[in-house]
DNA sequence: ATTAAAATTTAGACTTATCTAAAAATTTAT
DNA sequence: ATAAATTTTTAGATAAGTCTAAATTTTAAT
């Protein structure tokens, strides 16, 4: 008796959400993704880790050797990128096509990402003109795991007197883009520095015709396309 | 140290479709639902469904005595409903607003039917403009698990000559859909008794100016307004 | 009213995903 | 280069949900 698990291999949700996990990590320069970081990252214990590690090599979905941290396969990769990707047309879906703001998404896009049928997440695409950045500037994968380069900059590398657009913020926690709402900064705003000051790395910022001082923490998480 | 658990009781995903087994197979007349009953309808064995009734006792949504069957608790009930609730109003959203044909749609609507977000229930009910059916005609609950009362009756149970309106099929399994499709019957539709044939229970209908013949086990299935 | 059949429950086992505590390997610091 | 600190893995346990096989209860039939 001969049965091809491969071909109807079935990734639970916790598994797409090890393999999301490894995928951010991964785009952070690393090359390879240490048991630790992705324990810190899931909010779960490094045996739990080792664990699940063994069990995506078993499947294929990634490259591991003991002590040596892992990165994605081919397979892997696709299938991390299929993750995302549903994640984030979903949280256009809330905000562009329900009445959800930027800073009530991450939750419930944490659910829909799960949602198994390609057919599905292609008419979703469609419905939504197949944008290619998410609420918070995030790129969307396409079909095939590609996303856009992407070629906004940090604010605190951008000179005194310059100015570009609000096209993506790093952290997307609801604290972070509330804090963004308080304050009336949008994405797509026009963002001036009008001044950095070195004491601190504080930096004061001209938008929407006011200005005001971000911290340099808050700079950190801000980029504008020049 | 008192923990309140009942507060934030999480219903899991296994827990949410066996009270809606129970919910839907209550319906069909039963004051108490059997053992044997919720183990056919999901597919598993009597002895899983008897775990999983002392479960759903322990946390008051169903009232279960050993031997005697089970009924659902207001608690339960009204958690049952919502999840019919979920997965109608995702039907309808997949048929109206993605270009999904209502014998595509149950699938999906399985697995959205767990998401869990009250406001984006209440979101998609409004973005639909607050329907009352599914692709099938099977009534909505609205917030409080009330659904409106059907009138619709069985074409067996129509006189010859007689005509009404399609608005309900009871079985929403993709092959019968399939055949309605073939042989062009949507609901909607005005259908007409022509003839009962005494020795099958066949129908002769006209629907759309054209005569056709229907088996006992189709005309089961179909449900008109008169 | 017994007995036979059917339905239901119990007991014990398996899988997945998790945890803690201890052991082993690697890295860092002296 | 060796010891100390850190990281990672292993071993063993737990909980949820499922299963099979055996025991029990209920229902149906004579």
């Amino acid at each position: 008796m001969y049965i091809c698990k491969n071909i109807f291999e079935v990734v639970t949700q916790s598994e797409e959400n090890y393999l999301k996990a490894i995928y951010h990590l991964g785009k952070q320069g690393r090359v390879s993704v240490s048991t630790n970081a992705i324990a810190e990252k899931m909010e779960t214990k490094a045996s739990s880790v080792t664990d699940m590690l063994k069990k995506l090599a078993d499947k294929n979905l990634v490259n591991y050797k003991k002590y040596q941290g892992v990165n994605l396969t081919e397979e892997g990769r696709l299938t991390a990128a299929s993750v995302v990707r549903k994640h984030r047309l979903w949280e256009v879906f809330l905000v562009n096509k329900l009445n959800f703001s930027w800073d009530e998404v991450h939750d419930i896009a944490e659910q829909l990402e799960h949602i198994k049928s390609k057919r599905l997440t292609d008419e979703i695409d469609a419905l939504l003109g197949f944008p290619t950045h998410d609420p918070h500037g995030d790129p969307i994968p396409d079909k095939n795991g590609n996303i856009v380069k992407n070629h906004s900059v940090n604010i605190l590398e951008i000179k005194t007197g310059d100015e570009g657009i609000l096209t993506h913020v790093k952290d997307s926690s609801d604290v972070f883009l509330k804090y963004l709402n308080k304050n009336n900064l949008a994405l797509g705003d026009k963002i001036k520095v009008i001044d950095i000051e070195p004491f601190d790395n504080s930096i004061k910022i001209e938008a929407k015709a006011k200005e005001m001082i971000i911290s340099k923490n808050v700079a950190k998480n801000l980029y504008l396309n020049l």
